[in-house]
DNA sequence: TCAAAGAATAGATTTAATCTAAATATAGAT
DNA sequence: ATCTATATTTAGATTAAATCTATTCTTTGA
């Protein structure tokens, strides 16, 4: 619950022509303030202590909003909810498959393209799947 | 039911170690006959008219197991079911946010890695997201 | 021919996400 | 300020994908 974390997706939602209410402002800097890509329940549940508690409807179709206006992008693996993401330039991304992290590549992503074969292109991603280092080393025990 | 591609969904399943039964030939098979990405229950009904019925938990149990032997790729993408695609290659698609379609696109997709920032990489794909040329032709009108 | 392992099954259950319909809040006009 | 229309939030019901359970059927090989 940081003060300016909150300030910062306040502008963020005038920016994207969102009105920014309590609780929009609440979803929206409680993905701010972490890069774990955390699932619509799992905000939930962080908020969930808050007074006022916000409804998991409310978290959904915040989230919803978010994605539709393309200020937060969102992803979906194999065997797990949808996960969201506030960093919404074009990156990469690592799905482990085993505890289900993922982890943002800094590598550059190649050329930006805007249209592939007639298809309007809005976001682009290289998404990498397989086993963690940390459930590397796991294994290897 | 195309009997060459039951012949080489045998194929497949026998180089992959998983025994050839009838309705594991007939998933695959139905998988290898389609480059429109079905989902577990798309296979399902084509498969329903069968004489022997094929039971939904075996479909999904079967394309599980062939997506953990490597032998099938699986993908999601928000608001849709988990999709299949048997070209097992690296390669590229493109996700439309309106029809949700999901086409594959030919363009070489960089470097192929086997290791990132320690990270164990089994697949790698470049997923872009938009408006496919039939929804922004709809558009228009 | 029998035991043990491997597969398949129907239907119940789980879980993520959406929907519904009612309650609250906000903004703009008078 | 007060009224009206619109926007937002809400709890709980509903939906839909996927998994689980526990039983039945098949295959294998001692």
């Amino acid at each position: 619950m940081n003060k300016s974390s909150q300030c910062e997706a306040s502008e963020m939602l005038k920016r994207a022509g969102i009105s920014p209410s309590y609780q929009r402002i609440m979803v929206l800097s409680a993905l701010l303030e972490t890069d774990e890509h955390p699932s619509a329940d799992t905000i939930y549940k962080k908020l969930g202590s808050n007074i006022p508690a916000i409804s998991r409807a409310t978290v959904y179709n915040t989230l919803n909003l978010l994605v539709d206006r393309g200020v937060i992008q969102s992803m979906r693996t194999a065997g797990s909810e949808t996960r969201f993401d506030s960093i919404c330039e074009a990156h990469s991304h690592f799905f482990c498959r085993k505890c289900k992290k993922i982890y943002d590549i800094a590598k550059q992503i190649g050329e930006i393209k805007t249209e592939l074969d007639g298809h309007l292109v809005e976001s682009q991603e290289f998404v990498y799947k397989g086993l963690c280092r940390e459930c590397r080393e796991e294994m290897k025990k």
